[in-house]
DNA sequence: AATGTATATATAGATGATAATATATTGTCA
DNA sequence: TGACAATATATTATCATCTATATATACATT
């Protein structure tokens, strides 16, 4: 947004707007929501995630990357098998917000 | 995502997810997180906008005007200038959360 | 080692977002 | 009405994201 100025604490402050604007980027795509959702329930692998969303596993996986990568999601492998999981319950809030800010819009 | 299916739940549940994904779409910029910032303290005009940020006047309005399509902010014209406001206090909330998460990242 | 299963990555064409610049609109006031 | 101030929109080049398809990797079992 701005150059870098002189004043750490600005570099600070748009430092943490842009890491905050990255992981809302996480949130962006509906099929990343139904995830986060359905990892709210519990961790799941994407055998798990195929067969409830039914979807092609490379367009689960690509969609698990970027929560991956965002840090929205931790994987653990367990032999054969990937488990997803959320990484910070405050993710579960998040959504939750956004949902009934939708929801009443439609009151 | 997913084709509509005549399952009316189904798809009600996809147009909210796209409707969440929508909202979330405009958190997606460290600007306007930084003008949501703002806002939460009081409506502004863009020409405080442009004081506090420094940043150009087309910038900052086109920014604005996707945080008025995804109706995160308000606009009310007042003669020559255009106030801008939060659309909904949970606005302000979710900023809050989305910013402890990245904050606790940290420690 | 060979095969099968589960998952990840690479690639490419299509679509969408961003930023800068130029220009248009809307309202005020002389 | 004309000029100015405040804000909005149009345009365009660049860059990121999305989806589908193909392929690769990792582990387990025989």
């Amino acid at each position: 947004m701005v150059k870098e100025s002189n004043n750490p604490s600005l570099s600070d402050e748009m430092a943490s707007l842009m890491a905050q604007a990255d992981l809302c980027q996480s949130l962006t795509h509906p099929f990343r929501l139904k995830v986060l959702r359905l990892l709210a329930e519990g961790r799941k692998n994407v055998r798990e995630l195929m067969e409830v969303t039914d979807k092609p596993q490379p367009f689960i996986s690509q969609h698990l990357r970027v929560l991956r990568e965002k840090q929205v999601v931790n994987d653990e492998r367990d032999g054969n098998e990937v488990f997803y999981s959320l990484a910070d319950p405050k993710i579960v809030k998040i959504c939750e917000l956004v949902a009934e800010l939708i929801y009443e819009r439609q009151q």
